[in-house]
DNA sequence: TAGATTGTTAATCGATTAACAATC
DNA sequence: TAGATTGTTAATCGATTAACAATC
């Protein structure tokens, strides 16, 4: 039993920050980080980052702050980032192309091993390295790659059956960007990245700046 | 001064889910439905729909349920779709260029009026029925445009540049797709997409599904 | 009227922030 | 030692859920 048991979802949706506001400051050199400094780069406040790191246990130094290194490890280990994750696109329209192509997928910690779509024209096509697969062939893709998570980008009709047959084979986590709510197990971890709904938060507080001629 | 002030942040990101569920019932043909029914739909409890819904006013009827129409209505004047926004994305890389052609984006309430990118080759080019605008004319392309909302698909290191240019130039709402924080005045709306992050959280998760070995 | 369902209040829960004792 | 800064506790704040009176 490690440390990491039972982490806030916010504080987990923090980490990735740290990590990355840690790896700038060691780009600039910096080896020691108070949290002030750190909690500056990643854009939150002290005491919040200091709460968020105390989940993980104590891994700073009193009246000294945190060494970038040893801290940048420690997020590694508890982002689960030691071993790649391997991770399955279906639905290689725009959005999944440019996911394929994404950095932050096909980088250090995530392999892509495979891409499926239903269309004729777009199975067969080879994108970012990787042959497209054929929807039927869906879950032996999950399987024989042992994929554990899951980008769905398909029209939102066909997301549910999609999201269906990939828990069936396997897959533990799913990043869903087809506009329609998903129901998953318990136990698979659904994550939701709806861009329509993004821009019109952005118009619900658009409309209150331009329309203040109440 | 409307029914609509003081909306909570977190209810006003669940609007656009009930206006998605509101057109799927609505296209399925139903005409009246029950906080249980339209929560369903959203994903949410019903007692969340409800209290949500309360914070725009009394649009429902006791005993009965809430009009579908009527329902729908409400939320679209809310969320401010009653006249198109328009939108200016830059950095059009394979993400850029998808959203670009996302129908969400380029749909009925909202209008891409510019795209705007700083590699000379992928200036001059048409994306969506676009020519793509040199960086050096990033304030123009706003200004003229009268662009009140922008979205980054830029490369990190020069997100808060574009970012202030931007804001400069009259935006008030930015959806952030590249990989850093960004500092905006209080009167700017700033909403983040992190791609990165999201895979690294279902990693978090995944880790402790596979490495029960403790 | 009787049954159904909203809108709202109160109770619970969780997250953030502030303050400070521990300690380098 | 004196100054600095963590890790943690307590206080505040906001969001969710449950319960129910209002009312169609």
């Amino acid at each position: 039993m490690t440390g990491e048991r039972g982490v806030p979802p916010t504080t987990v949706g923090r980490l990735p920050r740290y990590l990355r506001a840690l790896a700038g400051l060691g780009a600039q050199g910096v080896a020691t980080a108070s949290s002030r400094t750190l909690a500056a780069a990643a854009g939150v406040g002290p005491a919040q980052l200091r709460k968020d790191l105390s989940f993980l246990g104590s891994h700073g130094t009193r009246g000294v702050g945190y060494d970038v290194e040893h801290l940048s490890r420690r997020l590694t280990v508890a982002l689960g980032l030691t071993s790649r994750r391997r991770v399955v696109i279906v639905g290689i329209g725009h959005l999944g192309h440019a996911l394929a192509n994404y950095s932050g997928f096909a980088g250090r910690d995530f392999t892509v091993v495979g891409l499926v779509d239903a269309d004729p024209e777009v199975v067969g096509t080879t994108v970012a390295g990787l042959e497209v697969q054929p929807a039927e062939r869906l879950a032996r893709v999950v399987a024989e790659g042992a994929a554990t998570i899951a980008v769905i980008s398909t029209p939102a009709d066909v997301a549910q059956d999609v999201c269906d047959t990939m828990v069936a084979a396997g897959v533990t986590g799913i990043l869903n960007f087809a506009p329609r709510a998903l129901r998953v197990p318990p136990a698979v971890d659904l994550r939701v990245v709806d861009l329509g709904s993004e821009l019109q938060i952005l118009a619900f507080h658009d409309r209150r700046k331009t329309e203040l001629s109440s």
